[in-house]
DNA sequence: ACGAGTTTGGCAACCGGTTGACAACGGCGC
DNA sequence: GCGCCGTTGTCAACCGGTTGCCAAACTCGT
């Protein structure tokens, strides 16, 4: 007689409850409480399943776990571009607080594209059980009908639709606008990033009310691709515009900038001073190093993860944001205005 | 009369199998076949299930079709340090192979820690179809022990133990010798990377035997972390050891190099030549601009997934590996060796 | 009009866990 | 010795798909 109720026995996959079950002599569900549920069952029968845990290499099937619970232990960033060096910190903050949550974090890249970004999130919604928006070009609408389905932080992304980290960029560009005073400059250019960047508009938003309280004369020129050719293709209208400073949306852009600008045979500083935004790798090995406004991507990250678990009601939302605050880093690429 | 079989009927969840069932007047195992199997079903109810799909915006639950299938269409893509810029094309084109298949790509950091790195593999397996172990710190049992669990493709990181996919150093070395040979250098010094790093001693292989061959004469330092700093540390052995041409590991080092070199008042390349490899981000803005051994690793990418996938079944192996040949970048960070 | 052969769709088991309901059990006070 | 209560383990349903097997229905030739 065959016996019965024997399940895959022999097969070379991995252990499961069954065989746990087998092994310490009780039932599956025994198996299942005494593993997740601890003080549910008897010291004694969970001593004897753990130890046939152990012995089998048992690791709980993910899938078949979040089947029932519709939970599955992962998040997602979603990210424009992954080449672009500033979102290296945000990567790293949020994958390490995601494995001390025991999350798994899956990455995935837009292309700097809203249609993308929504296919995306798209295919990757169901299985995860959080999203992290990093810089979404995502329109409010589309963000809170995401956030509706799955909680959602955004990263450099405000609006009312759903929870936002975003570095403060007030100091920094306080600090900016006093240095740039300070040495003399009288007239200042934004180099815009893309025209939907909510990061970009925030930027110039602040830096325009930072140059009208000092008295200086500002102008924006833009919308630019925000990568170092986008910034190299905006070196003739910045000469154009007169400014003395030129304060490039992040450093990708300084970065062609000052490219362009050595090319043309432009001395930096001494004829044009420029700055950038997040002192991403490669802003101190550039010559000249770049001035720029430095946030700590890093500690976003882990904070929009932070957050996005307390949203799921998993620990305490993340103190106070005031870590976030931005700052000026001096280099070598401000100087004083060259005078006229 | 309650109405039997009715599951869950106006919950606010994602749309089942079992809600267009309903809709379509059909069984869930019909509409099951209708949407995987072409041709399963007569034309007629495939028409009127997709519809109500559409209507339903309904979504596949990933999770309930991976549990009896046990293929969950993600694939890992476990590295070392995702700060470092050299995984940046490699994490674009595995993204972008692994999109074009319909692929969902994980990433995991092992921190450079092989301990790390077994523990990621392990959190992270059972959830994936396959992974792409980058710049692994394993050994090769370990890798063995993976491999033989689940479809592996290491990439810079040789050994028998799993397939694999490398750039092919040779030509760019042999053309990397040929040219510092042509400006006098007769000393020439490999930084080495980490103890146990494959790509290191692959490199240090292949440059000593071609300085062999060459006629000149090398010694290896280190080893050493593969970091600015790590670079920058070892500047003082460089200069002990004599030589007249650097060759640092990886374009970091290097350009810890350069800094300190610098710093210590050496002009590169008047006194003092240096190389790297990987052209990563920055080493052409770096000054003086970094000559570097360049490999594709966007490509190297793509060929892991595809590799990846081949072996999981799914399509056919890259055809030939010969657009991986690493080819030398000659910048300004390497000229005439200086006369004694 | 009838039987053979082919579609087409339904039934039910299964993947591997989780969990509510419940029964068996043991200890306790009286 | 009895009833009560708290503990511990079992049963069975369920999550949302997939798939082997089978029967009904439909095709077509004769």
């Amino acid at each position: 007689m065959t016996e019965p109720g024997q399940r895959r026995s022999g097969r070379a996959g991995a252990a499961t409850i069954y065989d746990i079950a087998e092994r310490a002599g009780v039932n599956p569900s025994t198996v299942s409480r005494a593993l997740n549920h601890p003080g549910r069952v008897s010291a004694a029968t969970e001593a004897r399943i753990r130890q046939a845990a152990d012995e089998l290499d048992f690791h709980a099937n993910p899938m078949a776990r979040a089947l029932p619970t519709g939970r599955t232990r992962t998040l997602a960033l979603v990210l424009a571009d992954v080449t672009n060096p500033v979102v290296f910190g945000l990567i790293r903050g949020a994958e390490r607080a995601a494995a001390a949550a025991g999350y798994t974090l899956v990455i995935a890249e837009s292309q700097e594209s809203g249609a993308v970004e929504a296919a995306t999130v798209e295919r990757v919604a169901p299985a995860v059980d959080g999203i992290v928006l990093a810089t979404s070009r995502l329109a409010d609408d589309e963000i809170g009908a995401i956030a509706a389905r799955k909680p959602v932080v955004t990263v450099n992304r405000g609006g009312s639709a759903s929870a936002n980290v975003s570095p403060d960029v007030e100091p920094g560009i306080a600090a900016l606008v006093a240095h740039l005073e300070s040495l003399g400059h009288r007239t200042l250019a934004f180099l815009a990033g893309p025209a939907n960047s909510w990061t970009s508009t925030r930027r110039w938003d602040a830096l325009f009310a930072a140059a009208r309280r000092a008295g200086l004369h500002i102008v924006e020129i833009g919308p630019n691709a925000p990568t170092v050719e986008g910034g190299g293709d905006a070196y003739e209208r910045c000469e154009a515009s007169g400014a003395t400073a030129v304060v490039a949306y992040n450093d990708l852009m300084a970065m062609g900038l000052i490219q362009a600008a050595r090319a043309a045979g432009r001395r930096v500083p001494e004829d044009l001073s420029i700055v950038g935004f997040d002192d991403i790798f490669g802003a101190a090995l550039i010559t000249p190093a770049l001035t720029t406004v430095r946030a700590d991507l890093e500690l976003a990250g882990e904070h929009a993860v932070t957050h996005l678990l307390a949203l799921m009601g998993e620990g305490a939302a993340p103190a106070d944001c005031d870590e976030l605050a931005t700052e000026l880093v001096v280099r070598d690429s401000t100087g004083p205005a060259p005078t006229r």
